[in-house]
RNA sequence: GGGUCCUUGGCUCAGUUGGUUAGAGCGUCUCGUUUACACCGAGAAGGCCAUAGGUUCGAAUCCUAUAGGACCCACCA
């Protein structure tokens, strides 16, 4: 059966539906690879949710997928989690600055915590559906059923597993200690969130006082309202005999300073004034020199507002940093105590997503401890981060990380050397709650924590004419119905981890409707079901039977405990509920979907309500309270959870773990830990890599990887990054809405050298969209010419020199392509085979083809295998095309192997080549049609049967005809002498001649110099000398 | 102050342990619509591989300096 093929092929075409065929299929999840074993496991790098994929994301998703495709296809168990990453600080910034231009100038006091919390959600929400959306459209092949959210419950449950477990161990602490503070972005960051900037700053040198004996220069004198010691070198003879004494001064600050001379070996007795002004309170390196004398004491003068505080004195309390600055300067000059004035440049921290320039504050926050000894270990987690590149992890040798390239050990390791203890509490509102509850001075820090979230049921005509005759376990109505599925919208993104309900109809079939949207397990239990009635709300027995006459003729008829429940029976029940829940959901998030007055009970022995408050308990339909029970403590009057919220990095260090379901001892953690490979950009190398070191030597003992892989920055043509800011950016999604994925997946992997930045530009993929319609044709050309269409399975037998040499060539290939994928060289192997397939295949021999014919079996073969080789890379052109060939997935058919071929052909089709180039060159030269035939006579004494043999191609190729008569004119190649009818232009001759008696030049020298061919081995030496034959043969006949 | 990377034809870049007269794409020029492909075909021009030394029989490749460019870390009294 013949088939038709389009004449260019249109990626818009084939994408969408190529992607649902992948995914239905199953194949994204390695749990369906049947034959697969070894597992090979993957974990996206989380895009943020801060907005839309980018190129750089672009780049990420091909390197993953080309990875992960080929390894499915070598037979690997292979699983790529995508995912996504809440990003905290970076995306409160943008909605409140999303906010702010909508006129709400302060978000966090207008809103307050639960509004604009509710904001992020809903652009995190929206940010992330489109980027998975547009993962999709870059075809990546990953597991969707096990997309992990870093906010989602089980990686928050890593989270706060991972902060109580190093609390317990003593390497997570609350300290005083001087963080970076942004003014505008009103938290702390960590050093590596400081983006540092030059600019010009003034010196200031000056004395406290007259009689102070020491001057100190300083170029933030505003600070210096809060000096307490100045540091000297201890060799320092000019200072050390001041070493120990305390001065008095007053340079106007609320009281007046005492200023410690103190020793310490940082002090360069040659940079400046040789001695160091000490101000704890806003300098790190100060408020570590305080840490060794805490005598000295320490005084914040600049407050959380960036604005001078009370211990700054009445001149200053109030003043910005800058205005103090100049009231210090003139009140030094104005007291003749300023010595110098001196213009410098100096770098300046400024923080990374607000911009302003950081203040160092000291400040009460969380850390965690670097260098503390781990509890049964010998070690730091310095040292655990830096063990994994040299003697690997607990000195293991087979748990060395790789890294790609190696270089970046180097800088990794800098790093680490001046790391500091790393603060993870952050002022800002989205992102992990620190997991820890305080009760004026107690402190807890739950190992589990359960979530009880709690819900009314619908409504029924019953409830909402407050009947109780008839049957009291009656349906939802319709109106209800409706109203539900609503509100199981809302819990959508919520991740509860069951639903727990009464047994009556309504709650069972209110929890059956959210459940169709949660899709998680319901369990149905009796101790939360409604009572039957009692005297809770001040209603005697008899009132209600007076009230409702019909109802003691309708008993409720399910197992209760007895129909006269009253209210300290049903306090009870709520009490039984809530152990029950401590012994067999802990740690759980739960749905619970009750009733009302159940409801109320619980809420009252939770909050040790008394009875009366409780009769102002009311939970209307369609909204929920939430509980929490921390190691089983549920009543929790008094207690308030930290306001801060956890460093973004705190739960990407998790990741590849958290991904894998810990804490939780699942099958994949167990299968897929230490993952195979990862990769990411140089720019988060410190951020993200470290930090899963640290978290994973940590949390399970094991690297978090084995193989790291380091790309560049995609760059402008100009060589400037993309940025929204300078408007450059390109789309990705607009780029393959234009020119096809599979164009611009290629276009970012060919070219591209690890660690090292690239250039990106739209010729670039313009020229991948060519070379993908070329594949497109060369198909097109073999399966529409092709008389049966079938799947070759071994490597059909040659039969010419042309069968032969391709096969070799396509043998290579497949040995050079493997190696360079297994090696995760992603260019090379792509420039290969983009080589071999528009030059050798279709050039030369799909050509030859249309002389040699019936050559159907090895085109197909050929192209078979070539469909398999290129699919890692372009994805979906060469699903697209297997689909004519097979009717199984081209994604998960084996990797080619190759077959053993003799290399004798590569010689002698290379003599055949060269004739035709050197005729169609001749051609060329004399401005002849290449159509045109022209009457040429070969001449050899080495190659004459071969020339007879291959004389249909080189008739054809060339377009000459071949006689056996002599002409005038003649060209030379090596051992071959083309006669031919045209004349030749005598420039050209001279020019060869010339270039060959350069080369002839270098080859005798090289062979005349006597330490050449003693040293240098045999064959290289053979080579040359064979090399200078051929080309004084040829010169002679040129001549 | 410490460290890293880059410098290869007009542009963008490959070049894997040192071994053919250094490659590709784009661009330029010439010729060409031969039914797979003008998103094409045939061909051409264009490079002392930044500079200077060194190691070596042999260097774009290794070493050392120098220049220019980019970046990271620390410090910045």
């Amino acid at each position: 059966m013949k088939i038709e093929l389009d004449k260019a092929y249109e990626a818009k075409k084939f994408e969408d539906e190529i992607y649902k065929t992948w995914e239905e299929s199953g194949f994204f999840n390695p749990d369906n690879l049947k034959n697969a074993k070894e597992p090979y496991c993957v974990l996206m790098p989380p895009p943020n949710v801060t907005g839309i994929l980018h190129l750089g994301h672009a780049l990420e998703n091909s390197l993953l997928d080309t990875e992960i495709r080929y390894r499915r296809m070598c037979g690997y168990k292979t699983l790529l989690i995508p995912g996504a990453d809440h990003a905290a600080i970076a995306t409160q910034a943008r909605v409140e600055k999303e906010l702010q231009k909508n006129g709400i100038k302060n978000p966090r006091e207008e809103l307050g915590r639960e509004k604009l919390l509710e904001e992020i959600k809903k652009y995190a929400e929206n940010s992330k559906s489109k980027i998975l959306n547009q993962i999709r459209k870059m075809g990546t092949s990953c597991d969707w059923s096990r997309f992990a959210y870093t906010f989602d419950e089980t990686r928050s449950s890593a989270v706060n597993t991972l902060f109580q477990k190093m609390y317990s161990d003593g390497l997570i602490y609350r300290g005083y200690r001087v963080v970076n503070w942004t003014v505008k972005g009103q938290s702390t960051c960590s050093d590596d969130e400081l983006i540092y900037e030059e600019e010009p700053v003034t010196i200031y040198t000056f004395k406290y006082s007259h009689d102070f004996p020491i001057p100190i220069a300083t170029t933030r004198p505003e600070t210096k309202l809060g000096d307490c010691a100045v540091a000297v070198n201890p060799n320092d003879d000019k200072y050390k005999k001041f070493i120990g004494q305390k001065f008095t001064v007053d340079v106007g600050a609320l009281n007046p300073l005492t200023i410690t001379i103190i020793a310490d070996d940082n002090v360069d007795t040659n940079y400046g004034t040789g001695a160091v002004g000490v101000t704890p309170a806003h300098s790190m390196i100060d408020f570590e020199m305080y840490e060794k004398n805490k005598n000295i004491g320490i005084i914040p003068v600049i407050g959380k507002d960036g604005k001078m505080n009370e211990n700054a004195g009445k001149d200053y309390q109030g003043l910005s940093t800058k205005e103090a600055r100049e009231k210090f300067i003139n009140w030094l000059k104005e007291n003749n105590l300023l010595i110098k004035e001196e213009e410098t440049t100096h770098s300046v921290g400024k923080s990374d997503r607000f911009g302003d320039i950081i203040e160092a504050l000291p400040m009460r926050q969380w850390f965690i401890d670097v260098n503390k000894t781990i509890p049964g270990k010998n070690k730091s987690l310095k040292q655990s981060m830096k063990d994994v590149f040299t003697i690997g992890h607990n000195g293991n040798k087979k748990k060395i990380i790789k890294i790609t390239p190696d270089r970046f050990v180097n800088s990794y390791m800098q790093w680490i050397d001046n790391l500091r203890d790393w603060c993870i509490s952050r002022q800002i509102w989205w992102g992990h709650r620190i997991p820890v509850w305080y009760n004026g001075e107690e402190i807890l820090v739950p190992k589990t924590i359960t979530e009880i979230h709690v819900t009314r049921h619908g409504l029924t005509d019953w409830n909402k004419e407050e009947r109780i005759q008839g049957s009291t376990d009656t349906p939802l109505d319709e109106q209800s119905v409706e109203e539900i599925y609503e509100m199981a919208k809302k819990f959508k993104n919520e991740n509860f981890d069951i639903i727990i309900c009464s047994p009556l109809k309504r709650a069972r079939q209110t929890a059956e409707i959210i459940n169709e949207e949660l899709k998680i397990s319901i369990e149905i239990n009796k101790l939360i079901t409604e009572r039957d009635y009692a005297d809770f709300e001040g209603k005697q027995k008899s009132e209600i039977k007076e009230k409702y006459p019909e109802y003691e003729k309708n008993k409720i008829s399910f197992d209760i405990p007895g129909d006269e429940e009253n209210y300290e029976e049903l306090k009870e029940r709520a009490t039984k509920f809530i152990e029950y829940i401590k012994t067999n959901h802990v740690g759980k998030k739960i749905l619970v979907v009750s009733h009302h007055a159940f409801l109320r009970s619980l809420n009252i022995i939770i909050e040790d309500a008394t009875n009366e408050d409780a009769l102002k308990y009311k939970l209307p339909f369609g909204t929920t309270d939430k509980y929490q029970i921390l190691d089983g403590q549920y009543k929790l009057k008094g207690w308030t959870q930290d306001p801060d919220t956890l460093d973004t990095w705190f739960s990407s260090g998790s990741w590849t773990f958290s991904c894998l379901g810990w804490p939780n001892k699942t099958k994949d953690l167990k299968t897929y830990h230490p993952t195979s490979w990862m990769q990411m950009g140089y720019e988060i190398l410190f951020f993200w890599m470290a930090r899963m070191i640290l978290m994973s030597t940590y949390a399970l003992d094991d690297i978090p990887f084995k193989d790291v892989y380091i790309h560049g920055i995609l760059r402008a043509k100009d060589g400037r990054k993309f940025s929204k800011s300078l408007g450059n950016g390109l789309d990705p999604i607009e780029i393959i809405n234009e020119y096809g994925t599979d164009a611009l997946r290629l276009s970012l992997l060919k070219g591209i050298a690890p660690g090292n930045d690239a250039k990106f530009y739209e010729e670039k993929v313009m020229g991948s969209r060519n070379f993908v319609n070329k594949l497109w044709n060369i198909s097109r050309y073999i399966l529409m010419s092709a008389d049966t269409i079938k799947i070759i399975k071994k490597q059909p037998k040659p039969n010419t020199l042309a069968d032969k040499w391709i096969l070799r060539k396509l043998n290579s290939l497949i040995e050079s392509t493997t190696k360079d994928l297994n090696d995760h060289n992603f260019s090379m192997a792509s420039n290969a085979l983009y080589d071999f397939t528009w030059t050798d295949f279709a050039d030369w021999y799909i050509e030859i083809s249309k002389v040699e014919k019936n050559k159907d079996e090895i085109l197909l073969y050929i192209l078979q295998t070539l469909l398999k080789l290129w699919h890692p890379f372009i994805p979906f052109i060469t699903e697209t095309l297997w689909k004519n060939i097979d009717s199984k997935l081209l994604m998960v058919s084996s990797w080619p192997k190759a077959n053993k071929t003799k290399p004798d052909s590569l010689i002698e089709f290379g003599k055949i080549q060269e004739i035709i180039i050197a005729i169609r060159n001749i051609k060329n030269d004399n401005k002849i049609d290449t159509k045109t035939i022209i009457n040429c006579h070969l001449e050899s004494d080495k190659y004459t049967k071969l020339i007879k043999e291959q004389s249909a191609i080189i008739e054809n190729l060339a377009k000459v005809k071949l006689t056996s008569d002599i002409y005038k004119d003649t060209i030379h190649i090596t051992n071959i002498d083309i006669y031919i009818e045209i004349k030749i232009n005598d420039e050209d001759k001279k020019k060869q001649i010339i270039e060959l008696e350069k080369y002839i030049n270098i080859l005798e020298t090289k062979l005349s110099n006597k330490q050449f061919t003693d040293r240098a081995p045999s064959e290289i030496i053979d080579a040359e000398k064979k090399k200078l034959e051929d080309a004084k043969e040829l010169l002679k006949k040129l001549k």
